[in-house]
DNA sequence: CTTTTTTTGTACTGTCTCGCACTAAATTAC
DNA sequence: GTAATTTAGTGCGAGACAGTACAAAAAAAG
């Protein structure tokens, strides 16, 4: 405050951008999240970020690149939401809960038609031809399932669980439930219906042995 | 067989097809599997069915309409299935357990990498620009659905579940272990963890309330 | 053998697609 | 004001793509 200036904003040499980066690479989920990676032009993803082709070389790479880098960043949003509701929930009930109500939120984000996941609805068409993107799906997948699981594990240790029950298991079924709201919501599911399906793998999830 | 000519060869007037459609149909099931509805040319289905363009064309009408029936022919295969398994099998776990080995048996078929279910992760991608293909999706789910609510009932029915059990929530939760696999083959899972989650959703639907 | 009928094969058209070269514009540094 | 630097915008070129027109081929019918 001492001097004018702010010191976080030493403007760069050249023209400035016309629109940020980070912006763009929004704009460019949104449309990939939509048709896919091959059925996404270069024309559609300019119009969308409002960057020309151009300029989406010069900040970005290639189309490929592009995409890895907009699934990179859905990965990394999805992940935190993921690990915030594991952890700020009371217990392990609520975290579900919490869970696959932040997923619906993204779900059925935007306009309708329902986008369902950007990367377990899209990224899958891809994968037998991109090693690249099935490697990024496996690893998503792969994490969600070992978060899922590590939180069943501490309901096991508080004892919100009995001491018998395979966390990994249960985990990779929640998982599973999470995978079928993605299908079902691009597939035009109501809200009702998904929340139902949710609310039936929680009870699932957490009913005693008998 | 009193007279020579079979009577189911009263061979057509022009001439002879080289491959015959329905043959012809199947690969471009193959191919569309792997590349989706917008990733696969028509050059590349022509390669596979043996087809040229305008046979095709002949035969199917364009691009979307040869999908699409792909699409009907590879569902009504899978609903065959899925209703022999739940028919046929002894009781509610061995049926569950022969529809998750099945639906296994075509998620890895083909060559490497494996394909996952041509429904579920391709039509997907196409669903929310494509109503026609989104209204099939759809159907495809809730027809799974309903085969395995009906199963349930039956479980029920017969005393293998408890009087008070939802056999709705029951077959989506089933369906959603399937989307499951589907898409985790597709991501390149090995068959030894998609059994083990198969497993899993069997043992936890099964499972005697507490 | 000729005609008719159906499929096959070639070639074409117009459009879309990706990626990049090149010029114009906007800003800072001097 | 001039030079340097960075981005924006135009436009090109080679190739892929969907769909179709048209001629050649292969069979049955007469």
């Amino acid at each position: 405050m001492q001097d004018g200036t702010k010191t976080t904003a030493p403007r760069p040499r050249g023209r400035p951008r016309r629109v940020e980066p980070s912006a763009a690479l929004d704009r460019a989920i949104d449309a990939f999240w939509i048709g896919g990676y091959t059925g996404t032009s270069l024309d559609e993803l300019s119009a969308a970020t409002g960057l020309n082709r151009p300029s989406l070389y010069a900040a970005f790479g290639d189309k490929r690149q592009l995409y890895l880098t907009a699934l990179a960043r859905f990965v990394e949003r999805m992940e935190a939401a993921v690990s915030t509701a594991m952890a700020e929930a009371p217990d392990l009930r609520n975290a579900l809960a919490r869970f696959f109500d932040g997923a619906l939120d993204v779900y059925l984000s935007g306009d309708e038609p329902a986008r369902g996941c950007f990367v377990i609805c899209t990224a899958a068409v891809d994968a037998p031809e991109e090693p690249a993107i099935r490697d990024a799906l496996q690893a998503v997948l792969t994490g969600i399932d070992v978060k899922l699981a590590a939180r069943f594990k501490r309901a096991i240790a508080s004892g919100e669980l009995p001491a018998d029950s395979n966390a990994d298991a249960l985990g990779a079924l929640a998982a599973a439930t999470l995978h079928s709201l993605a299908i079902r919501a691009r597939a035009g599911a109501s809200r009702a219906a998904l929340t139902a399906l949710a609310q039936a793998s929680i009870d699932q999830l957490l009913r005693p042995a008998g």
